[in-house]
DNA sequence: TTCGGGAGCTATACCGGTTTATCAAACCCT
DNA sequence: AGGGTTTGATAAACCGGTATAGCTCCCGAA
């Protein structure tokens, strides 16, 4: 027979369909005794339920749905978001829950998939990345009621729930190390200004500028990518008095600086420290290797899954869940200034 | 009111659920007249499918599944994957389906999930990547009944529908373009032996080489990571006579090998030219930039996507689609030898 | 002895679509 | 005019589960 359904079993049990289903799904109504020969059953004759059905009748869909809204080219080379999706599906699947996934152009898309996925029921809750100033996605969330968890900075006044690391402190403790060797020109080649977390890093960079007593901090936002990063360099490098060191937003912008600063015949670490706001194997291929803040992003994924189950079951309560702290891995790319 | 039924707008309309069905899938059993009132209505009223309702009646999710085996640290390297994911879902997003996905450490727990989407009713098909010599997910599909496409390599004798690209023609153009330039010693780093198109890309050198007049043409294989990478290019120039050329299977090794190269004091493209099979942002960003293979992975995610598809709608013919041939992009990586 | 109440189970409605059997009216042809 | 086919629609069954009202025992308390 293919494929049984639990009137199946109900018949070579002698039960009720009713019987059944409080059988499999642990529930009371059947003693001790049924509920272990109907489990039996089950097993033997390979049982599953038929996610479907199931979703029609329990009004829950077993799934839930992430949308990166990124344009393709600059989503590969981040291992970022392949170890997120990792640490998700690792958080979902002990309750077998699982991942829709969808890549975007551009918020409004990303926000028009939520509306769809939303009354086609598909998804149970979904999980948020990149989170920018005023974002309109939560208020669209709000309105749809379907359960979120942001990743990536706190959920804000709308009160999604969120998991997140600090990136203020991972941001000091970078500028502090820098300016514990000895560098007093430090600059910040930053992500798009509209991401919360490049603000919150813009931020730190400024705040402790004056107590570290750097002579200039400047942050300068850039699009994320390669070339921007490369672009952005090249002007700092071409100053009067460059940096003697640039912290950069992601390793792939940190990558294009060193290829800029080789070129200009400035060498890594002796004229210029290097450091990358998040690592990848990227940084590690590099000679010099890259000094770069590590993350747990997996086990980022992994929080933020196990906290989206808990807002599905109870969309009451948010959660507010901080993960680890980033460490700072240095390397070859950072040394005193000369 | 909250999300209306077909039976809301059969009321509305004034006629039966049945005829609402009709209208909105359009298929004969209402007039012309009646089914654009319908439309209108469901139109006016926001009306969007239950995705589980339609699956239970119509058996069919409207939702396929890629599964990805390799451990999630090689994954997020290879823009390759993100630009498949993003093809494949634009070819979907056409009929509106959804992509499931997941990435599992290895191929067992990969048929174990075809088995559970299978019995649970989650999707409709799926895309296989990563085809091996002999491999078992093929005869698992078959028994499963599971509409599927493979990508980057012929269904085999299983006769699963695929979209492939032409690896042997495209290895063949790197090494005559290298013979072309001068080179007589060119080596090859490839990947895993275990992968169908290692195993073309190694007979496409191995038969090239004496036509060629090739002196010597080595294929040595490795797991694909950067590690391995290294640890080849090291002992292949620390050889007696050493290759003036290398082909790397991918580009993450094609960078390890050139920063192997330069701490061995081994000028490239001077003394050593490199080639990598894929292209990325990664080979752009070195300096010197790379030498590559590229290919339209975007477009073979959507064609991918496509054949899928056509195969779910019928089973019984089974696809092959060729796709346009990958590139050959010269930069800086590659010279005639000393 | 009767009644209340809980445990254990059945029967059945229900979720929101699709599909099929059925049917009335219209149309078509000699 | 009469019989056959086509068209446009309906009512009801169905998909495979879940939820619930209700029924039957059985036990203990009044």
């Amino acid at each position: 027979m293919a494929r049984p359904t639990i009137a199946d079993i109900a018949q070579r049990a002698g039960v009720s369909k009713g019987a059944v289903s409080f059988a499999l799904n642990g529930r009371p109504g059947v003693s001790e005794a049924t509920r272990e020969r109907i489990l039996r059953i089950a097993e033997q004759m390979a049982w599953r339920p038929h996610s479907a059905a199931r979703a029609l009748g329990a009004s829950r869909v077993d799934s839930v749905g992430m949308v990166i809204a990124r344009p393709a080219r600059t989503l590969g080379v981040e291992p970022f978001f392949a170890h997120l999706l990792s640490g998700v599906q690792s958080g979902l699947s002990a309750e077998s829950i699982s991942l829709q996934l969808l890549i975007v152009e551009d918020t409004e898309t990303e926000v028009e998939v939520y509306k769809r996925w939303t009354s086609e029921h598909r998804v149970d809750g979904v999980i948020l990345v990149d989170l920018t100033v005023r974002d309109p996605r939560i208020d669209a969330l709000k309105e749809l009621e379907l359960p979120a968890v942001v990743i990536g900075g706190r959920g804000g006044k709308g009160q999604l729930a969120s998991v997140w690391a600090d990136d203020r402190d991972a941001m000091l403790t970078i500028v502090e190390y820098l300016a514990a060797l000895g560098h007093r020109r430090i600059a910040h080649v930053a992500g798009t200004p509209i991401f919360q977390h490049t603000q919150r890093r813009i931020r730190a960079v400024r705040d402790a500028a004056p107590r570290l007593g750097l002579v200039d901090a400047p942050s300068l936002t850039t699009d994320f990518s390669d070339a921007e990063g490369a672009a952005t360099t090249r002007r700092l490098l071409a100053q009067a008095d460059r940096p003697t060191a640039i912290v950069y937003d992601s390793d792939v912008m940190a990558v294009a600086g060193l290829g800029v600063a080789m070129e200009m015949g400035v060498s890594v670490p002796g004229d210029l420290s290097i450091v990358a706001f998040d690592d990848s194997i990227l940084t590690q291929l590099m000679h010099p290797a890259l000094t770069a803040m590590s993350r747990d992003t997996f086990d980022f994924g992994r929080q933020a899954a196990e906290v989206l189950l808990e807002v599905i079951a109870n969309p009451e309560v948010p959660v507010n869940r901080r993960t680890a702290d980033p460490v700072l891995t240095v390397r070859e790319s950072t040394a005193p200034p000369a």
